[in-house]
DNA sequence: TTCATAGGTGTAAATCTATACAGTATGATT
DNA sequence: AATCATACTGTATAGATTTACACCTATGAA
């Protein structure tokens, strides 16, 4: 086989990860997700390369008709020494995001809680990490203080979704507005106050969408009444 | 895992068959093809069922979205010590019980909607499976429409907590309260009633308490405003 | 009989996906 | 300076794929 560049092993690393994880082969989409490009196309001339190379093989008209030339490691072993942005365990386990260390990225070591066995194909699309809600600011959409939200990374954040934001070395969940170029961002509360998003002064860094909740822990009715 | 017939043991071997010479999990048409169907709708039924029982994973809006509950051999060749008895821990999973057949267990065959990679002791006391809540009478507790409530079975249930009774055929779900000797069902919504139970004339039977929620799709925010 | 379930046919819409075409930019090589 | 490979953005479209709806035929149980 041809010697492949940095960064076409990049690719073919996430394609092998992929596969573990989910059991098929990503589209092109999924690659350009993935890896922060904004068109397929990126994707799609990887593959070609890799495909030149001998290191996969493509299946034409075919959805998802990537083949590995060299097969996958059996299963637990070699994985753990790879670590790759989404939690890739034997056993699907996803990252739970605790309090995140300012200035690190969000998946940094330090920031991770624990590993809980979910799997990560319950939610659509995918979810890659949890992360621990702080606060009351989504009451009323369902999330809770302490709640669990499954995140799928992703800089693609669509009017009317809960995305999770970096802003000012902190990690705030919201709904996202967008309108006439403007972002707000929404809380589920009233007691919270909406926020607009000013591209010049906010460093602002989408960090994927909510796609689920796990709560862990139930409320209890208290004698007084609530809650 | 329960018992499959065996056209759909023949469904699950085709998957298994195709995946290891292709790479990839068939499409409705290919296992359509490969047995002589001349609908895709006959290959996404027996999906479904396979589903249903636990031995795939579908993943909605994807192609090729089938995932195997149990893991491939190693590899072609390699099958010395056999595929003993024991073989690989399949991952643990929940019973997602969707609309309840009138009249039988819970746990019974026609209510089990799919099952889901979740373990059981993320939540505490242990879930012993997942129910799918219908309506908006938990609102106010964090619980909405469409949410899988883990449960615990027992039939020991204390003064608030989030209990699941079986109550005339129907399943309910309600914080209990207990006071002298009076038990009754608190809605989690000022929009519904409080019902106290009789127990001459009520038939209600104890199920189990709720220990967590999982929520696998967000409220999207609607241009209008509210969810 | 009547009902429920397994196993199917057939059609069609919505949406996913592969992939062509047209560019931009940056290095190495020639 | 010209050429080529790598590494992308952006747009578009034909075709692949999932999945809903309507309906049919057995078979076994109530």
């Amino acid at each position: 086989m041809k010697t492949l560049t940095p960064r076409q092993q990049e690719i073919l690393a996430l394609i092998r990860r992929f596969i573990t994880e989910t059991g098929y082969p990503p589209t092109r989409s999924e690659i350009g997700e993935a890896l922060g490009f904004r068109s397929p196309n990126a994707a799609e001339s990887h593959l070609r390369a890799l495909a030149r190379k001998g290191a996969i093989h493509l299946t034409p008209g075919t959805s998802r008709g990537i083949r590995l030339t060299e097969p996958l490691p059996p299963s637990p072993g070699e994985i753990l020494h790879g670590r790759g942005p989404e939690g890739e365990s034997p056993q699907a386990q996803l990252p739970v995001i605790g309090r995140v260390a300012a200035g690190s990225p969000l998946l940094a070591e330090e920031s991770i809680e624990c590993h809980y066995a979910v799997d990560p194909a319950l939610f659509s699309p995918r979810a890659d990490y949890l992360l621990r809600v702080r606060g009351e600011s989504m009451r009323d959409a369902g999330i809770l203080d302490g709640d669990l939200l499954a995140v799928h990374r992703t800089r693609e954040i669509r009017d009317g979704q809960i995305a999770v934001i970096r802003l000012h070395d902190e990690v705030t969940v919201k709904y996202v507005e967008r309108r006439h170029g403007v972002v707000r961002l929404l809380p589920a509360n009233p007691d919270f106050a909406p926020m607009e998003l000013d591209p010049e002064r906010d460093a602002a860094e989408p960090e994927g969408i909510g796609v689920g909740v796990i709560r862990d822990r139930l409320p209890t009715l208290l004698p007084g009444g609530r809650r």
